[in-house]
RNA sequence: GGGAGAGUUCCCGAGUGGCCAAAGGGGGCAGACUGUAAAUCUGUUGUCGAUGACUUCAGUGGUUCGAAUCCACUCUCUCCCA
């Protein structure tokens, strides 16, 4: 069958704060893989309070990959991030390991596992910044109007107001010379280089959820997330540019507060709420993924549950070969 | 005890006679998403048998064809003088 030669990939995806991070050791530990990290924060180095990094009895016990290994001034992309986990993922199979992605990037995940291609020169630093500069001297309007002549067909799809994506559509346009819209129409095509399915987590509750946010925030307070933060700020006010990091929810909220513009309180629970808000957008992200399984926390009684469960579905999606059905 | 001011929909807050179910923001809910994605953006948000009807702007009563908006009293809160 052709799907034989396609690498298998069990995948833990979800909002934050479920517990994607657990289940993924144990899944490690119950089927012989190792971790790829999806995760968009994670991959900075001094910051694993804010980012929710495994701890070192955590990365102890199963062995993970793309954890903290970039400096937090320096930049990264879906394209680079598809790029290096390919080559995780080709090298745990190598080692005759079952990767384990886990993470809640979902355009992180979406990219890797439906196996989009990025073009080699799809970026270009200065040409952005002479488009943003043109968005705030001209207007986002103009902006789109020029896009709506080069590629009408994206100009449907992108908002007139979301500037960073009528930005990025006319950078690519200039950059590869050919409509922004085309790569998508390539993607939809293109054949995945893997078995996998994304294992959602959630709860049926969206309450239980905005708690379980709330307990850990506060928890990281407990566990130094002021001091990191504070560290961390001082950095980017060295920065000649504002890094890619700094959109990194439980820092940025906090910047007010080192500046003296708002409370610490206020500063607080604008990370309970942003964090809150960005779990929602995770499940609307993964709601519209199509190999996806979603697994309510609420209705399984024990972890160990639960990854059986798993495992199940990870033989019914075929990422696991027949093994231990019956 | 005397004086000044305030009470608006989940919250903040605009509105001072009709164009007000009530600006704007927040939150909530829903959605989009291919190189910053923990980013960026969109829709919606009193109730209903719903191109109309009904209930809302502290309470009660009044003025008016018509009130969140004017008047009276009551309650609550803030501030100032005692």
């Amino acid at each position: 069958m052709m799907c034989e030669d396609k690498l298998p990939v069990a995948a833990v995806v979800g909002p934050t704060a479920t517990g994607k991070t657990e289940l993924g050791i144990r899944l490690c530990k119950r089927l012989g893989g190792e971790i790829v990290s999806c995760d968009s924060m994670q991959i900075y180095r001094g910051l694993p309070i804010g980012t929710a990094q495994p701890t070192p009895e955590e990365l102890a016990a199963a062995p993970h990959h793309l954890i903290g290994f970039l400096d937090v001034e320096q930049t990264f992309s879906v394209s680079d991030y598809v790029d290096v986990a390919k080559r995780e993922i080709q090298s745990i199979a190598v080692r005759g390991k079952l990767p384990v992605l886990v993470g809640g990037t979902g355009l992180y995940a979406r990219s890797l596992l439906r196996g989009f291609s990025f073009e080699e020169n799809g970026r270009d630093e200065a040409l952005r910044a002479r488009l943003v500069q043109e968005a705030e001297q001209v207007g986002t309007e103009a902006l789109f109007k020029r896009l709506e002549q080069l590629d009408p067909q994206a100009a449907r799809e992108i908002h007139p107001n979301n500037v960073k994506r009528v930005i990025r559509a006319l950078e690519y346009i200039e950059l590869c010379g050919e409509p922004f819209s085309r790569q998508a129409e390539r993607s939809k095509s293109a054949q995945s280089p893997y078995r996998y399915v994304m294992l959602c987590l959630g709860f049926r509750d969206r309450e239980t959820l905005y708690r379980r946010i709330d307990l850990r925030v506060d928890r990281m307070m407990e566990q130094g997330l002021f001091e990191e933060a504070r560290r961390f700020y001082e950095r980017c006010r060295h920065a000649e540019q504002i890094p890619t990091a700094a959109q990194a929810i439980g820092y940025k909220e906090l910047f007010p507060y080192f500046k003296g513009e708002s409370s610490l309180e206020d500063a607080v629970e604008s990370i309970k709420r942003e964090s809150r808000n960005y779990a929602k957008r995770q499940i609307t992200w993964f709601k519209r993924e199509e190999q996806v399984e979603f697994l309510y926390l609420d209705d399984f009684s024990d972890r160990n549950q639960l990854t059986e469960e798993c495992i199940r579905l990870l033989q019914k999606w075929n990422v696991l070969k027949g093994g231990g059905s019956p």
